[in-house]
RNA sequence: GGAGAGAUGGCAGAGUGGUCGAAUGCGCCGGUUUGCUAAAUCGGUGUACCCUAUAAAUUGGGUACCGAGGGUUCGAAUCCCUCUCUCUCCGCCA
């Protein structure tokens, strides 16, 4: 959410990225109902000071002068009412509406259409030349047993798996191994309720908008987290930190569920886009500082790209362009790692910075040398999503026998394996 | 799931219809005193928004907020209803 203030004192910028992000919202229906919210609390104001003023002389009143005294305050108690009500009508339209104003861009973010108008910022290694016909990820898993997907689908749907034997343990080693890198770079590893509140969603800015993309519980009112971006992010909502506490650096681990609504006959085959998977996060919280902000998503970034090169993977990063960002960020890396099954990089990080817009919908300040209370900046990136992390891992890695390498930085979350062996599959 | 108790400022804790943004204590900030520290003593110490003045940190006025929302009343921290959360007991349970 952006400062109201802010929108009425710049409102060009915010029009120029709701055109540029492609989202569809009248700013100045928005400058029209902030004159309208002032308008109907300064009336209100005004009545209730003077009912306030009023209903106190009374008290002193003595009884039998009372009654001409009530008349007038009845009338009075009924033009407040009204007074309130028009003031609370038209905060909660401002409120409606700024939860769908999008956050401003970073004048560095590059203009496009949609993700195949990113542009590349770096590349990192150097995809492997095959001297064989190299498998896919579905094919290596089904030769090696420890992938099942299409006994999922007849239990679970489409978008669903079964990880089994050396698999469960890969996916665990490459979580384990994320967790303790980001332990060891001072960020605290954190467990987190994978259902939350609206509240949480709608802070981080997962909703209002993102309701097909989230699996909702129908008894209790709560969502399935897509990321612990949210519980995580909103750990200290509504509380006031202490300079002291920034930056808070924290690492979250859970599942994360996504509906993938409108994706369907897109990236169908395997294990890139479905409907569960394990994800450790890193989230930042920082003071309200746009160059401290900055380094952090570098160095959010960095971690990211660290934890590829322990895994000897080749991958790019690229500068996510105006048509693809979403509402929320002011700026976004996605790191993309060399899949040889797609021919080309896919997405497996994404590291983005939200300045306060985050912060001021959780209500996540804190006080500043000078005592004044201010919004932080929040920022976050992946440090590994699996199974997606499976398809490089498993086929850059891969053997012309069908085994698969473990990288050695794996190996000791591995019970010392050093490879996986296909095995002929159980009847 | 059933029965009961509770939720007040950074913390502890008073307040059961008006003089309450809220006693008191602790903490914190500033002053005084004292070789230093401590103690003592005096003063200050929430958040948001609106109006006003200002180049600005900010000044002056107003409004809201005592878990959340609604109601009664001229007037609600205080009375009523709903919800959320915490605690105790019972039940169920990995």
């Amino acid at each position: 959410m952006l400062d109201i203030k802010f929108i009425r004192q710049n409102p060009e910028p915010v029009r120029e990225s709701c055109r540029r992000k492609r989202i569809d919202v009248d700013i100045d229906q928005v400058l029209a109902v902030d004159v309208a919210c002032r308008e109907s609390k300064t009336a209100f104001d005004n009545l209730k000071a003077e009912q306030n003023r009023r209903s106190k002389e009374l008290g002193k009143v003595a009884a039998s002068e009372r009654g001409a005294a009530l008349e007038g305050l009845k009338q009075l108690s009924e033009d407040v009412k009204a007074a309130e009500g028009k003031m609370a009508a038209a905060d909660a339209d401002l409120r409606r509406l700024l939860l769908l104003v999008p956050n401003v861009l970073d004048p560095a973010v590059p203009s496009g259409r949609d993700d195949s108008e990113n542009v590349e910022l770096k590349r990192v290694g150097v995809p492997r030349e095959f001297a064989f016909k190299p498998r896919d990820h579905v094919d290596l898993g089904l030769g090696l047993d420890i992938l099942d997907i299409e006994r999922a689908t007849r239990i679970a749907g489409s978008r669903t798996y079964f990880l089994r034997n050396e698999g469960v343990l890969l996916e665990m080693a490459v979580l384990r191994f994320a967790i303790e890198r980001m332990m060891d770079k001072g960020f605290t590893p954190m467990t987190v309720p994978h259902m939350v509140r609206s509240e949480a969603m709608e802070g981080t800015a997962y909703l209002p908008g993102g309701e097909e993309q989230a699996y909702r519980t129908q008894q209790d009112d709560l969502w399935l987290i897509g990321t612990s971006e949210v519980p995580v992010t909103a750990y200290r909502m509504g509380e006031i930190l202490d300079l002291a506490e920034l930056p808070l650096k924290m690492t979250g681990i859970s599942p994360c569920y996504r509906r993938e609504a409108g994706t369907y006959g897109k990236d169908t085959r395997g294990l890139y886009r479905i409907h569960q998977f394990q994800k450790v996060e890193q989230v930042v919280i920082c003071r309200n500082d746009e160059a401290e902000s900055r380094q952090w998503h570098e160095a959010i970034l960095n971690n990211a790209e660290e934890l590829l090169q322990a895994l000897e993977l080749p991958y790019r990063v690229v500068d996510v362009c105006d048509g693809d960002l979403g509402r929320p960020q002011v700026r976004k890396f996605d790191i993309e790692t060399w899949m040889p099954s797609r021919n080309g990089y896919g997405e497996t990080h994404s590291a983005s910075r939200f300045h306060d817009y985050q912060a001021r919908r959780l209500e996540l300040r804190y006080r500043d040398e000078a005592g004044k209370v201010r919004y932080c900046h929040t920022l976050n990136n992946t440090v590994v999503a699996s199974p997606r992390i499976l398809i490089p891992l498993l086929e850059n890695h891969q053997q012309e026998d069908g085994s698969v390498v473990i990288p050695e930085a794996l190996r000791t979350y591995m019970g010392g394996r050093e490879r996986l062996v296909p095995r002929s599959r159980p009847a």
